[in-house]
Parts: C-alpha cells; sequence; structure tokens
DNA sequence: AAAACCACAGAGAACGTTTTCCCTACTAGG
DNA sequence: CCTAGTAGGGAAAACGTTCTCTGTGGTTTT
C-alpha cells in the first residue's frame, strides 16, 4: 500500500487540505508547514499525479509528435523542447510518427485522452492537410512543416529563400547543371522545391526536380537514376536534408564518384560530420534551439489568448559555406 | 464541459459500468454493446486516461531515461523502446538527462509520481552508483551502462572484447602508437578502456589512455594535447563513441591532419556518414535495436517475475572493417 | 466597543473512471 | 417441477487528490 495525502496529514496531525496547500505552496502557518514537511519527509510521500491531474483538470502535460526522430533536425528541436518545457514545470509526451499518417492520427487521439494542454506537431503531408479541418481540444503548434494558410500557429523557416541560397551559391561557382533533391511528402520539401525552382529561373537555367520518397530504399533508387549516367549528370545537388544527404553520399560512393569533384552537394540542415566529407559541405543551418524556444512559447502564449488570431513565424536559416563546392562545371 | 462516461451511458441507456466493460472488451450482450459502440461514436466520446490510471491503478507507462540524445545510439535504441512500447499498448515517458546526476535524480522522482509501471534507464556514473543503494516502488532495466554487480536487471555489449577487436584490427594494421579515448563519467567508457588496456598489454605495446570529458569544449582540449605534437602522436585511436569522434575530426581538421594518413581512426558506434570520412571508419556496430527489444522484454518479464534473480544480458556488437585503416606507423 | 473583515484550517464534495457487490433471469440437473 | 448454478447488468464505493464552503479567531475600521 502506498504512502497518500491522508497519511501524511495524519502524521502531521492536520487535515488532508493543509497538507495539499503546503505542497502547492498556498499561504499556511509556518508551524503548520514546517510539520507537514516533516511528515513528508518521514512518510517519503509521493503525490499521485494521476490523481492530482484528474481532480485538479489541468495535466500540464504536452505532446510532441514529430514525423522523423532519425532526422537529426527532429532530434535537436525535441531536445530544446524538452528541456525548456520541463523547465517550465510542464511534462513531454514525445511520440515519432516515422512519416505515416495513421501513426499521426492515432498519437493525436492519444493526447485527447491524456487531456494535454497542447501540442507541438511536426506533421506528414496528410497530416498537415487534415489538421486544417480538425477541431480538436487543446492548441496545436506546427513546427517546420506548415502549409501558409494552416489553422494553427506556426513557427518554420524561409523554406524558399534557403534554396534559393544554394542555388545561388552553386551557380556563383560556375554550376549550371544543379538538380535539387526534395521530399515528396512534405510541405518543407515542396517549399524548398519552389524555392529552387524559381531560383534556377532567376538563374535562367533549367532545373530538374527529382522527388525523393521518404523510405530509404526507394530515395537511393531515385538518386542512382538522377546520378549514374555520366554524361547527364548534373554537377551540383541541392538536398533537402540530411538524410536524403546520406542517401546521395552512399550512391556517390558505390558509383565511385568522388565529393566535390564529380558532384558538389549542399544541403538543408548542418551536422558536425559535414564538416569532413568532400573538404567541408555548404549548407543551410536551421536554427534549431530557436525553433523549439518558439514554439514552446507560442504554444504558452495560445493558451493564455485562446481567440486570438493564428500566427506564423517564419525564421531564416543560416548559410555556411566551406570547401570549394567542386570546381564548378562548364554547362 | 467534456463528454465523460456517464453521457455515453445515457446515450446508450445502460449503465456507465457496461460502458466501461464494453470499452474493456469483457463480456457484453452483442445487442448492448453495439448500443455502446454507437453512443461512443456519436457522443465522440474519449476515456479520460487520467481517471482511468487513478482507479485502476496501473498506469501502463514506462519510464525511458537515457544521458545524451544527442548521441545517435541514444536515439536509436530510443526509437525502437518507443515503438515496441506503443505496440504493446504502453505509453513512454521520455526523459533526457544530458549526463546530469542531479536532473537524473529528479526524473526518477518523476516517475514514482507518475507511478510508472518500470523505467529503462541509460544512468550516468553517479546514477549507476546510486541505483545499488536506492529500492524504488517499480523495476528498472538498465542499458548501456551497467556495473557487472548492479542490482537491477541490464542489457549492454561486451564491452571490453569489443575494444579489444578495435585494437586488434589496428595492430595487424601494423600500428603500434594506438591511444584509447574514453568518457570518463560512464561505466561504459571504464569497461572500453579496460579493454583497450588488456589488449594493448596482450599485443605488447604500451597504451596510452586520454580521458575525455563529456563537455565539448574540454574534450577537444584533451584531443588537441594528444594530437598537436607531431612527434608524439599516436598514429591510430580507439575512440569510445561516435560523439566523441566528431571532436577527434574536428581537431585533426584544426591540425590539418588527414584520415588515415596522418592518424587513422577507429570507434564504438555506426554512423552513416562514417562510412564517407577518411576513406570509410572501421567501427563497432552496436545492435541498437536488439538493445531496445531487450530491454522491454525484460523489464515486462520482470514484472511478471517480480522475485526471479536479476539478469544480465549481454550482446554482442558487430565489428565493421572499412577501408584502410591508414597505412600502419612502425613504432 | 461593536461591526466588518480577513486569513487560514477543516469537512466533505468532486474529478471520471473501474471495480465490487448484489440482483435478476435464464439454464441445467435431478 | 424445483433447486442450484451461471452469466451479465446496475448501484454504489473507491482510487488520491484538489476545491468549495463553512467556521473560527484575530485585526482593522468606524
Amino acid at each position: 500500500m502506498n504512502v497518500g495525502i491522508k497519511d501524511v496529514a495524519r502524521v502531521a496531525a492536520v487535515s488532508p487540505a493543509t497538507v495539499s496547500r503546503v505542497l502547492a505552496g498556498r499561504p499556511v502557518d509556518p508551524d503548520m508547514r514546517d510539520r507537514v514537511m516533516a511528515a513528508v519527509h518521514e512518510t517519503g510521500y509521493r503525490p499521485n499525479l494521476a490523481a492530482r491531474r484528474l481532480r485538479s483538470r489541468h495535466t500540464n502535460t504536452i505532446g510532441l509528435i514529430v514525423a522523423d526522430i532519425r532526422n537529426p533536425f527532429f532530434t535537436a528541436v525535441s531536445r530544446t523542447v524538452e528541456a525548456i518545457a520541463y523547465d517550465r514545470g510542464l511534462r513531454v509526451i514525445f511520440c515519432n510518427t516515422d512519416e505515416d499518417a495513421a501513426k499521426e492520427a492515432m498519437y493525436l487521439q492519444l493526447m485527447q485522452e491524456e487531456r494535454v494542454t497542447g501540442v507541438i506537431l511536426a506533421p506528414t503531408r496528410e497530416g498537415a492537410d487534415r489538421i486544417a479541418h480538425v477541431e480538436s481540444d487543446f492548441p496545436i503548434v506546427l513546427i517546420d512543416r506548415a502549409a501558409p494558410n494552416a489553422s494553427c500557429d506556426s513557427v518554420v523557416i524561409d523554406n524558399a529563400a534557403m534554396a534559393a541560397k544554394l542555388v545561388a551559391h552553386l551557380h556563383r561557382l560556375g554550376h549550371r547543371r544543379i538538380a535539387g533533391l526534395f521530399g515528396t511528402d512534405t510541405v518543407t520539401g515542396r517549399e524548398r522545391c519552389d524555392g529552387y525552382g524559381r531560383a534556377m529561373e532567376e538563374c535562367g537555367i533549367p532545373g530538374q526536380v527529382v522527388p525523393v520518397a521518404h523510405e530509404r530504399e526507394q530515395a537511393q533508387r531515385a538518386i542512382t537514376a538522377l546520378l549514374e549516367d555520366a554524361s547527364r549528370r548534373p554537377s551540383a545537388l541541392v538536398v533537402s536534408n540530411s538524410v536524403m544527404l546520406q542517401s546521395v553520399l552512399r550512391v556517390a560512393d558505390a558509383l565511385g564518384l568522388e565529393i566535390p569533384r564529380d558532384l558538389a552537394l549542399t544541403s538543408f540542415d548542418n551536422e558536425p560530420w559535414m564538416e569532413f566529407v568532400g573538404g567541408g559541405l555548404s549548407v543551410i543551418e536551421q536554427p534549431v534551439e530557436e525553433i523549439g524556444r518558439t514554439a514552446v512559447t507560442m504554444l504558452m502564449d495560445r493558451l493564455d489568448h485562446a481567440d486570438c488570431v493564428t500566427r506564423r513565424v517564419v525564421l531564416a536559416g543560416r548559410f555556411i559555406a566551406r570547401g570549394s563546392g567542386g570546381r564548378g562545371a562548364e554547362a
């Protein structure tokens, strides 16, 4: 049998209500407070959070649902979100959907049952569409992936502009055959693709977009198809994220291509190892901490101002130039 | 006001108890079952998990506490644990201690308050020591880091043997000046260090152990001190994990060392990018999925057999040879 | 000095479920 | 045909808290 608040009350010779008040930090006679605290320590009392949540009707819990925990970008964001949340006395329920819309729906339902205070969500493509229509009991803040017309608060980076920056960088280095690899299943992928497309147009060179699926086998097939024919091979690539970039590297390695001599690579996300591949890759670093911090803040804000208009925070990425980017290729 | 089980009961014209029974899948007249299910859909009822947990006295929740989520090894293990747990209808409370013993203690206390079914823990060094003495209300399974005499179930890899394998590999390639970089704060680090030391002894060459702190600044200083003096520089390194390896690469890069010509690297953990650095690094791949799966299974097992003797599962790592490992160095 | 007020402690309801207990109706066995 | 046994549904207690409401003693105000 576990020790409950009543046991503490008995030991301290006060009422359960008083124990509750002491623990909640409400005003109580110092003398009694001491007695209660002594009793708490003596009995080793630990409040039962389920009971507390049931009665008080607030769970102090937020949900964090990301689409792919293997993507270090999401790991990094999650880390910040959790650190900040725990710091504010919020518990975090963490979920990973693996880009599976059904799993995502299941988790959102779980959030309902948990009666969470709010949810931070990096949705799948389908999920992003669905969110627009569904009314949930808790506020949702979308991160990383959010259509501009989303009906939720969101914090994203300026994907189109950042993709354009990568194109501009490669163009400046002399590349003329620049292909773009973007995810088929995400809003983010589409936005980056658009930015890439427009930038290529502005440069006056034809773009070549390769849609890449999340599933690795498929991704590598698509990339191989792009790179294997030396005569039609692009001289440089804009890659949508670090996971995809690894597939590119694997294929390039298999084909015996040397980076950046045979193929210059640029990508979104900045991982430590990127410094050491192909003489250093130029990338767009996303402000992961700021994304996490902003998301939590927006969520808290939304709780205070439930009927405020939806807000969309667009953060800039940071362009990091490294290495030579390749010798360039005269188209 | 939220819809509760009583509302469903009223709509279905049955008692709350019957609704509960239907939802729990207990035998109920098919006719009533249909009425109840219809009412559930009609009302959009979602059970309140807090209430359920309070009354039923089981939370169906496990805690997962890891020391460093930035270490991809832990990310990978976490992913499996969560997938399996959710599959079995268990919720996971995920926590990251950042190698901070105080945070760890705080989270363990939180687990008590959540009344979790059990905990899977990758402890800090201090935590591993403390666990031995503390009696908790729930079973704990240690992963990755567990002293051989731990009083909990644990699943680890054979760190000493694996470290020895790396030494043997380097020795075979002709290296004679092989330094070892190991974490100061973890059981794992110590075990790998021991294995390294014994293997060096067997090879009849003197070992050189560099203790490396978790904090990156400190780590890089220690590594710089080891590598900057060309005359005393080892020709090869055994590195304890992928995070530490990144620090090594950064320092090597700063010093203008080429991998593996000037310095051969081997490490624990296998990340995709390791294929593409220095012509491919030879590493020990840890069976992350199996670790996760085993941990969950052991935890479930322990719940059924509370007084079974503590068990320690030791898994083998997989040695992956890549690249040349360097030209070797005549001591 | 009386009235009004305030601060704080205790009693008991309430939170939304599951579980226990009892009761009924039906089945089976003699 | 009667009794014992069984299956399943309803009423109400229980889970461990917090919250509301009431009461009391002391302080301020008029």
